[in-house]
DNA sequence: TACCTCGTTGCATACGTATGCAACGTAAGC
DNA sequence: GCTTACGTTGCATACGTATGCAACGAGGTA
């Protein structure tokens, strides 16, 4: 018995090499794919490694390459599944390129500055900004460092940063001509983060669908991506004199919430005596007992797409602005009246696909 | 215009130093907490670190001191929104500690190994496993490389690694003492992975709690913690002859999917045609649309006692075994018949609490 | 045999920071 | 004024790895 209490220090490549009878440069050559060294030696190293449980010290290997091999990970808050799932592929895709990920989390979106602080400390090799928004100077400062910065999700004013978004603006479109060709005609909309693009693009193409057909009165009222604020503003909204007859709540996160205050709170039917629809595709809206009407944000492409952007700047060394806007698709469910053209039936799925060309 | 192409090296502490006319020494002084310094040099290493854009080198520190200041956390999915709100508070606690999260997600259970090899190699100062098994080799190898880790969630089968869970067993037995005293007579059981100590603990629980009834049929099917094979074990339990009155879903997770089927395949109405039961207490199942009774799991003081475990090994370098136990709660909602004795209602919310001394 | 080539190896150094040690200056005590 | 004590400071070194450079040896050619 030792007690359990013992602490042993990791093995470094010297012990290796003097174990191995060789240098410690052998050894470091022998770990460093593409380095060169003969296989002899190396099966030795190898050998010796496994005896004694080398492992290399990344840390170390970090101080002379300057390359981390981390990723920052930027997600103020995870209440939204989309969020979650979009971790789940990211560890999937960044483990494929022997990347790793330091995930910041369960903050205050306006504090995000201390948070940078430590992120610049690890010297990590990118950056990905999913749940949050980052203040211009800091996306200077990264581009003076030279840390590839992608913004997931979201973009900015000017495009000085990396961006991967899906059509927003389409989408919301869609939904607007959807809900108009499906005979609605009194709209509201709950809107996600005053300050996001996605809520700005989403909510501008639905307004702009609806100004075709001559439409100009939309109830507004806003839930900031979260649940409990989107039940407050879908108590509003249910409440007026003249209650909207279909509502677009700008992601399916809180549309969720919104069904359950129409139909609980309100005794609502729908889609009779409401529609809904959402965006994301997340989770929950598939689920039967919501089965919510939505525009996909396809995660794998979106994920892949911000990887790669990464993974060429890094490797390039040019931190050019790149920018990849993937298509949606309106997934039709049945918590809305339904257009009587248009629809098609795509793998399993019912998609809105109206005929124009636009 | 610079051409955006710019890779500038970072700042050192060195040329820190020789902005202020002092020696390098000063500087690393004047950023660790405690070291000796002098009120004036400092104020002067500071106003040049600031003017120069400088921050500390965490991978260089760590070279020498031994410490990463990063906590590995284990997550294989994020599924079950259970963990991704356990994920956000680990951020807000461990930020408050002043360390990081390397997390490592999105990988087949079985394949932990590679992520094992990979979270050696940076030297991370303790482990959370949460949602994946650990081999018994790679904790007993933890252990003899003196890093703590800690089962969150989770317990071995021998005690050798600490571990922070809540009162499963008289959670599972709780449910199946409501579920009798609500007088249900058949019974069927969901259960979650099954070499998973949640699982076990939560239906041993149960079914003691129903052998002390003398009831010892109980028709289990499998889910794994999974929504898709919960619905199909959902479909199996309710086409059996004999449908069970009540079933206790091994986690809300499922117990969503198996409502969902009861309802919308089986046309079943809850609690009416069938009482439900489930475990966690997350996000869905307080939603109105399901409702569901349910044993809480408490997540901040369960992620508060897996941050002082590990901080507490880190800091004495002792890593005996710690096991944490929690309370948890039976919360009643309208997903089951209820019991006419035994609810109690404390801050709003109606709890489970039988009479009988034990 | 002499020369060149090329693959392999070890030596020495560098990465950016923390820290033991000795030297220094200042203030307190007599 | 001398001694002692103590708070500051800089020097030098160490952490574990990667890599440029020179040295070495084997194999091929003339």
């Amino acid at each position: 018995m030792d007690g359990g209490i013992t602490k042993k220090t990791p093995v470094t490549s010297s012990q290796v090499a003097e174990h191995a009878g060789v240098s410690q440069s052998a050894v470091s050559r022998t770990f460093t794919p593409g380095a060169s060294i003969s296989p002899k030696t190396r099966a030795k190293v190898l050998a010796a490694a496994k005896e004694l449980g080398y492992r290399p010290n990344a840390i170390a290997r970090s101080l002379i390459t300057n390359r981390s091999r981390i990723i920052a990970v930027v997600m103020a808050y995870l209440e939204n599944l989309f969020y979650p799932d979009v971790l789940e592929e990211l560890g999937r895709r960044l483990s494929a390129e022997n990347y790793h990920m330091l995930l910041f989390t369960g903050f205050k979106d306006r504090d995000s500055d201390p948070v940078f602080d430590q992120l610049m400390q690890y010297r990590v090799d990118g950056i990905i900004l999913a749940s949050t928004s980052l203040s211009s100077e800091l996306a200077a400062e990264c581009a003076v460092a030279g840390i590839p910065v992608v913004l997931f999700n979201r973009t900015t004013e000017r495009d000085e940063t990396s961006s991967v978004t899906t059509r927003n603006r389409e989408g919301g479109r869609l939904l607007g001509e959807f809900l108009v060709a499906g005979g609605h005609r009194s709209f509201g909309y709950i809107a996600g983060l005053e300050n996001s693009s996605t809520n700005r693009d989403r909510f501008g193409g639905f307004r702009e669908a609806l100004e075709a057909h001559g439409i100009t009165d939309i109830a507004v009222r806003t839930g900031n991506y979260s649940r409990l604020e989107a039940e407050a503003a879908a108590r509003e909204l249910l409440a007026l004199p003249r209650r909207p007859e279909a509502i677009f709540v700008a992601n399916d996160h809180m549309a969720v919430a919104v069904m359950d205050v129409a139909r609980h709170e309100f005794g609502l039917t729908i889609p009779d005596d409401l529609s809904l629809v959402g965006y994301d595709d997340v989770g929950p809206a598939r689920w039967p007992s919501y089965d919510i009407t939505s525009v996909t944000q396809p995660i794998g492409p979106m994920v892949e797409a911000t990887v790669d952007i990464l993974m060429d700047q890094i490797h390039s060394g040019e931190i050019e602005p790149q920018h990849k806007i993937l298509p949606g698709e309106l997934i039709v469910r049945s918590s809305s009246r339904l257009p009587r053209t248009g629809i098609v039936e795509i793998d399993g799925q019912r998609v809105y696909r109206p005929e124009r060309a636009t």
